[in-house]
RNA sequence: GGCGCUAUGGUGUAACUGGUUAACACGUCGCCCUCUCAAGGCGAAGAGUUCGGGUUCGAGCCCCGAUAGCGCUACCA
C-alpha cells in the first residue's frame, strides 16, 4: 500500500495541501503503508523557488511526516518532478511509437483563437485536431520545419461522435464514473518546452512509485478519464481513485485566499497550534465517527469532547468509507474555539514554552528589535511600539487611514490596488517598494499617502516603525492578510452606512 | 453552454441492514459563577432532512424527475 501526495512550488503551503495530506497520511497510517512527498514541479511559469522549502517546512510543522520524499530520499527517486524530465520523455516517445500520442503544431494563438470562436457559437470548447489526423509525411515536414509543437494523449475516437467510445473507472467512494470520449478532450502531455503537464508526469509517476492509491481532491474527477487512458495506453494496472471533497469558503465555492486565509504559513504565524489544525482538518467531510452511545458510557465519555482527537485517534478511528461527499466549509470560527480548545489543554509550562516557540519565539524577537531600538527611550514603550506584530487584528478607524486629501470613498478604490500589488510581490523591501511605487505613480497617489493607507492598515497607527521592514518580519501572509481583513471589513462598514 | 460531482439547522457532522418527538459539536441568545473579559456550569431558539412525485404499514435513508450549488472545460496543477 503506497500513497503519495504532490504539491506544486507556486506559492504558500496550502491548506488544502495539509488537508489531502492528512488524509493520505491516515490511510498509510491504517495500512501499514508508505507516504510519499513528490514535489510537482513542471510548470516553470509558475514556479516560485522558495516555495518548496515553505512547503516542507509548513508539512513538518503539521507533524505529518513522509516516509519518501526530495528531502529524505528513498527508492524511487527522485521525488522531484524537474529531475525526472528523461523519463518523461522516454515514456512520452513509447506513446508516440504506439500512436497513443501525436504531435501537434498549433500555436498557443491559434488554440486560442480556436476556442474563441467555439464560445462565440456557444460550442464546448475542444481541441479540433488538425495535426491528430497529420499523415505521417505532413507530420515529419512540419518537424523538418522545426515548427515548436506539443505531443497530444489521442483519445480513442474522440473525434466521433458522442456515444462512440466512452471510459469508466471506480472511485472508491462515489462508484462507477463514465465519461464519453467525445468530451474528453485530447490532453497536452508534452508542452514545447519540453516539460510534462501534470497529467503525464502524474500517471508515469504514480506508476513508477508503485502508488496504489491515489487520494487526491475532486476537482481532478473531470480528467481521471484521461489518466485512465495513460495508464490503459501504458499496458499498466490501474490504481484505486479516491476522490475527496474539496474544502470550500463560507459561500460555498472552493476554498481561494480571497476569501479565507489558506496559507499554513498564516496559520501558523498567527498562532495556531498544528494538532488543532489537524484535528479540525480531520473533522471536515466526516470520517471520524461519533463515539456511540454505548461507548460514551462504557468509557464515560465527555460530549463536551466528541469532536477532539488526536493524530493517533484518527490513525485509530478514521474511516474512509463514511466520508460524506458534500464540500465541506472550512470554518474559521470553529477552528479557533478547537485551537482554544488545545491552548486550555496545555499546563502551565507546556503553555510558556508554546507561546515562547511562537509568537514570542527568539528568532521574531531578534527581527522586531532593531526596527524599534532607535524610537525607544524606556524599554516599556516596546509594548506600544511593536504591539501590531503580535496582534490577531488591527481596524483602523477611517479617520486614520483615510489621507488628508483624499476621500473615504477615493482610499477603498485605491486599497484593493495595494493588495493586488502586494500579492504579485516578491516579499523583499526593495521589491514591494518598487512594485508599490510603480503603482502609486500610475494612481497619482503620493509616496506619503500610499505608505500612510498601508501603515493605517497593517498597524492600525499613523505612527510605526518603518513600514516595509516591519512587512516583511510580519510576513506576507499574515500582512496580506490584515489587508483582506481590512478591506472586509470596510465593505461591511459602507453596507452598513447605506442602510441607514 | 457542455460534462461531472454533490445536496440533513448559520457551520461541521450523526442517525445500525428504511422503524416513534432527526442527535452531537461550533456559533447565536439567556441565566449562574465573577472586579472585567474569557473559561466553566445550566438552559433556549434554530432543520422535518433542496423541491416534486413514487415504492412501503412506515423514507433523511430505496426509485424517478426537477432545482440549486460546486468542480472541470489551459502548452496550471
Amino acid at each position: 500500500m503506497r500513497v503519495r501526495i504532490a504539491p506544486s512550488p507556486t506559492g504558500d503551503p496550502h491548506v488544502g495541501t495539509a488537508y489531502i495530506g492528512l488524509l493520505n497520511y491516515l490511510f498509510a497510517k491504517q495500512r501499514g503503508g508508505k507516504f510519499v512527498l513528490r514535489i510537482e514541479d513542471t510548470d516553470r511559469t509558475r514556479f516560485v523557488a522558495s516555495s518548496e522549502q515553505m512547503i516542507f517546512d509548513a508539512l513538518r510543522w503539521t507533524g505529518l511526516d513522509w516516509d519518501e520524499g526530495p528531502d529524505v530520499g528513498g527508492p524511487f527517486g527522485p521525488y522531484r518532478q524537474s529531475e525526472r524530465t528523461e523519463i518523461y520523455r522516454e515514456y512520452c516517445q513509447r506513446l508516440l511509437d504506439s500512436g497513443h500520442a501525436y504531435r501537434a503544431f498549433e500555436t498557443p494563438e491559434e488554440l486560442e483563437a480556436e476556442r474563441k470562436a467555439q464560445m462565440a457559437v456557444k460550442q464546448p470548447p475542444k481541441y479540433s485536431g488538425a495535426s491528430r489526423n497529420y499523415t505521417p509525411e505532413q507530420a515529419a515536414a512540419a518537424l523538418a520545419e522545426g515548427k515548436p509543437f506539443t505531443i497530444r494523449l489521442r483519445v480513442p475516437d474522440g473525434d466521433r461522435p458522442a456515444g462512440t467510445a466512452s471510459t469508466t473507472f471506480r472511485d472508491e467512494l462515489r462508484g462507477d464514473i463514465t465519461f464519453d470520449h467525445f468530451n474528453v478532450d485530447d490532453q497536452v502531455l508534452m508542452k514545447s518546452d519540453g516539460f510534462p503537464t501534470y497529467h503525464l508526469a502524474n500517471v508515469v509517476d504514480d506508476h513508477l512509485m508503485g502508488i496504489t492509491d491515489v487520494i487526491r481532491a475532486e476537482e481532478w474527477i473531470s480528467s481521471t478519464p484521461k489518466h485512465v487512458l495513460l495508464y490503459q495506453a501504458f499496458g499498466w494496472d490501474l490504481p484505486r481513485f479516491w476522490h475527496m471533497p474539496l474544502l470550500r469558503n463560507i459561500d460555498k465555492s472552493k476554498i481561494s485566499k480571497r476569501k479565507n486565509p489558506v496559507s499554513l504559513i498564516y496559520y501558523r504565524q498567527a498562532g495556531y497550534l498544528p494538532q488543532a489544525m489537524l484535528n479540525f482538518l480531520g473533522l471536515m467531510g466526516g470520517g471520524m465517527a461519533q463515539p456511540s452511545e454505548q461507548e460514551i458510557v462504557s468509557k464515560g465519555l465527555d460530549m463536551k469532547l466528541a469532536d477532539i482527537f488526536s493524530l493517533q485517534e484518527m490513525i485509530e478511528r478514521f474511516d474512509f468509507n463514511r466520508i460524506s461527499l458534500g464540500g465541506p466549509v472550512f470554518d474559521l470560527v470553529k477552528l479557533k474555539w478547537m485551537n482554544g480548545e488545545y491552548l486550555r489543554g496545555l499546563n502551565a509550562e507546556a503553555f510558556f514554552q508554546t507561546l515562547r516557540s511562537t509568537i514570542f519565539s527568539d528568532s521574531y524577537l531578534r527581527e522586531i528589535v532593531p526596527l524599534v531600538q532607535t524610537r525607544m527611550e524606556i524599554t516599556s514603550q516596546f509594548g506600544d511600539m511593536a504591539d501590531f506584530f503580535f496582534k490577531d487584528d488591527v481596524q483602523p478607524a477611517a479617520e486614520v487611514f483615510v489621507p488628508k486629501k483624499r476621500t473615504l470613498p477615493d482610499t477603498l478604490a485605491f486599497a484593493p490596488e495595494m493588495l493586488t500589488v502586494l500579492e504579485a510581490a516578491d516579499w523583499q523591501t526593495e521589491n514591494i517598494d518598487t512594485s508599490l511605487r510603480a503603482l502609486l505613480t500610475a494612481k497619482e497617489w503620493s509616496v506619503k499617502e500610499a505608505f500612510m493607507l498601508l501603515r493605517a492598515i497593517l498597524t492600525g497607527k499613523t505612527a510605526s516603525p518603518p513600514l516595509l521592514e516591519s512587512m516583511v518580519v510580519f510576513g506576507k501572509a499574515r500582512s496580506l492578510d490584515r489587508v483582506r481583513r481590512f478591506l472586509e471589513a470596510q465593505k461591511k462598514a459602507v453596507v452598513l452606512a447605506g442602510r441607514k
